[in-house]
DNA sequence: GCCGATTTGTCCGTATGTATC
DNA sequence: CGATACATACGGACAAATCGG
């Protein structure tokens, strides 16, 4: 957990505007009041307020303020921006969440495997199905491939678990970033059965391939998550930078 | 187009990432050194490797150095993070972008389009259906709400070359940021017939839903904007935040 | 295991530019 | 025009992580 003093500022603000103690569509206190209240830098302020930016909840306008525009929004949604495993996302948003093993074995990438996932053929891989509930409804159809020589000693259990729980504070892999697409793909009969679904209702879903990397620069997951598409829901906010071809 | 130091060295640090001037999976050179390359100070050059880490193209590592972790992707993807026009995507990337208006007209909001847009009902709005093609093929079929007195004068030969340069450059209006969401629904007959596609293959398409906001912070644009799935892609690259349940 | 050099992370203070009112 | 507010940039200090001797 960052205990470094920006972010703790950040989350006091972050608090303070879903709590409406500051006022929807109004400005915030200026940097200058702030930095008395938190008794710090001009920096740090702007650092905490740069997080909220990104994070959509304030705009900044040069010379009038920072203005309040968070709305809250339903929980249901994978917010973009940060990586979460699954049993974090379902504590934030106060579900239960269960996963079950489907699948559990070791092999060996070869080609197929090398366009899909960018592991080399010849890489040992760990690959798992696992389901995942969510209030008992199965809403995400997992496939994992795992660098085997990254993540030694994985077990049906450990996946049952969490293994980002295990890949942290067991093995102590720092996992840095990851890289994902959403795309629309076909349902498939796998699909089918485990989501509970009917291919003459909805015959697609939601694809989202990630490739994770450690902090030695290892991509040491390649995985597909696949999620029923009438409980997908994919949140950003995006911030307009004026275009390199402006006047 | 930000013309600000820690901007230009960003762009440069990009171009020589993209261009393997600095190999991929090797350290770049050091901030300190960088900072004697760009004459500049710290923060500087951290602002600018903030920038990249942002992007996904490099990590840093505590005691270490920054990482070069980028790989060449496919560009047809709509790449998240930044707000762009069509227009402004298909020159990015180099491919040919015609927009057809199929349906101009002024409404007033009633509480269906309240609920569906987010405009109170009575405000006076433009609504307009916008077909997308790229090297020839109508790939995303948009339906905008404007507020009306926040974009006057807007007419569907404005509509058909680029509303963002109108809005602008003509209108000076600064667009701030836009809070995305991305789902899948169920195919429509005006999907079918304007995108080409037939409901016995894909019967969903990706749809995503952007309030955006100029900097009186009035949300002035609703849009969706319905994209065949078989040419639909959107990245993303998430960064660790350690968890706050963390040890 | 320890120490020192290197490198990134955090924080502070200050100065100047630019937009708003 | 001046006051206020955010944006950019500089320089310095110390902490924390990494690595080699």
């Amino acid at each position: 957990m960052p205990k470094s003093k920006y972010y703790a500022i950040y989350r006091d603000l972050k608090q303070k505007i879903e709590t409406e103690d500051f006022p929807y569509q109004e400005l915030l206190p200026s940097e200058n009041s702030l930095i008395v209240t938190y008794d710090c830098s001009r920096n740090t302020i702007r650092r905490a307020i740069g997080e909220l930016v990104r994070d959509g909840y304030v705009q900044t306008l040069q010379g009038k303020g920072v203005r309040n525009i968070f709305r809250p929004v339903e929980q249901t949604s994978y917010t973009i921006g940060g990586i979460e495993s699954f049993h974090e996302a379902s504590a934030r948003t106060h579900r239960k969440g269960v996963t079950k093993v489907l699948f559990f074995t070791e092999l060996t990438a070869d080609a197929k495997i090398e366009r899909r996932t960018g592991f080399p053929a010849g890489t040992e891989l760990y690959y798992l199905q696992r389901l995942h509930y969510i209030d008992g409804k199965p809403l995400i159809l997992n496939h994992n491939y795992f660098l085997k020589n990254a993540v030694p000693g994985l077990t049906p259990e450990i996946a049952e678990r969490s293994i980002y729980d295990y890949l942290e504070h067991t093995l102590h892999m720092t996992i840095v970033n990851s890289k994902r697409v959403v795309t629309v793909e076909k349902i498939t009969q796998i699909d089918e059965k485990y989501l509970e679904m009917n291919a003459d209702d909805y015959n697609c879903l939601a694809v989202i391939s990630s490739q994770t990397f450690n902090s030695d620069g290892v991509m040491f997951e390649y995985t597909e998550s696949r999620h029923r598409p009438d409980y997908f829901r994919f949140q950003d906010n995006a911030v307009r930078r004026q275009p390199e071809t402006a006047v």
